[in-house]
DNA sequence: TTGCTTACATACAAATTTGTATGTATATTA
DNA sequence: TAATATACATACAAATTTGTATGTAAGCAA
């Protein structure tokens, strides 16, 4: 009972994208065998080799399926003109993403695999310089948002616009990872948007 | 040509400790084999399971050689009575930690083996756990320091101490994951202390 | 409806990796 | 100085994992 129908194979193919994040999720990149990943996704080995050249194929499906949308929309909320005050534009986005993590299970499970469940070597030696590039890229936006805030005075603080976007930037990343190893929630995860607001108050004037 | 003094065996000890880490960090530690760090240490695999139980055992003395010392500093940095001011203070410790990330090869070889070549599954499952029961303890203790801090008057800003402490770890959390990520040093590395100390104006009076 | 291609399943061979068992020469100790 | 324990090296067996090769039934185009 073989030979499905087009449809058909587009869904097998996006079970076992499905099933591989779970397993990386499980048993870490490098311990998942495609066996693994067959088993869960009810396919044999055989289909898996079908849809997909190797492992890293397969990574690379879920980080493009996940990531790829998420820098989109950082990117927007922090670029399109808005009616809020700058500061309440990079509170907004911030907070943004911490709901879609709340929301989106495989946004999460790709942030926690990504974040510890993946060993950046071989063929994955490059994707730390791409978080870094991306990062670049975010923190000349928040900058601008920042340079949009000082020329309407609403900053209580002296810092320049790159300082305070750098310090934004390094506060958000540290938070991310540790709402990831966060996974009770008691530590950081209940108070997310809280620290966010906190540190966004920081440099409000009044 | 066997049995050596003990001396010698420690010293072999020693050896595939340090070949353990600079396995690890070129292969990731799920890929590195025993053989890999027994050929790297210049000796068989039977001189390594002599030392060590397996790969688990020889993770946990690396991060035992490098990880409990640098917690030991931070606290003290922070609790020990000083004669600087507590942002300073604070300041301080923060970029005493860079510096010693810089000076120390093993301990940066082990912050990257940790954040980017180690997958947190089975046996290193609870390590993200540990990880944050360390960030408690860091953040009560910068909240203390943000409390004399407040009671001097030296403070520009109204968040709560415990807030202001929040803010500084998750910065510097950051901070030290970009650091390690930026191996060559273009955009973190070389103005880390100089993030710090924005990050440390930002709240200091005048 | 024939023929070709698709979407897999099954089978096989090779390479890795692990743990353990065993050998052995030399420190160390009594 | 004899006995014993140490600090390894070597050898072996078993289990995993990978890629590929081959089989096959059904969809699809002509």
């Amino acid at each position: 009972m073989v030979r499905k129908t087009k449809e058909d194979a587009e869904l097998t193919r996006k079970r076992i994208i499905n099933s591989a994040r779970a397993v990386f999720l499980s048993r870490g990149v490098s311990r998942s065998t495609l066996e693994h990943i067959a088993t869960h996704a009810e396919v044999t080995r055989g289909a898996v080799y079908w849809h997909f050249k190797n492992k890293t194929e397969i990574y690379q499906a879920i980080r493009e399926q996940v990531f790829l949308p998420l820098i989109d929309r950082m990117d927007d909320s922090l670029t399109l003109a808005s009616n809020e005050d700058p500061l309440t534009q990079i509170e907004n986005s911030l907070c943004q993403t911490i709901d879609d993590l709340n929301n989106n299970l495989e946004m999460r499970q790709m942030y926690e695999i990504m974040m510890i469940k993946c060993e950046y070597v071989d063929e994955f030696a490059s994707v730390p310089q791409e978080i870094l590039s991306n990062c670049s890229s975010i923190i000349s936006k928040i900058k601008h948002v920042y340079e949009r805030a000082e020329s309407q005075g609403i900053l209580a603080v002296k810092l320049s616009p790159i300082d305070l976007a750098l310090d934004t930037h390094l506060f958000f990343s540290g938070l991310l990872h540790l709402w990831v190893k966060d996974t009770d929630g008691s530590m950081f995860r209940h108070q997310a948007k809280e620290l966010i607001k906190a540190h966004i108050n920081l440099r409000r004037k009044i």
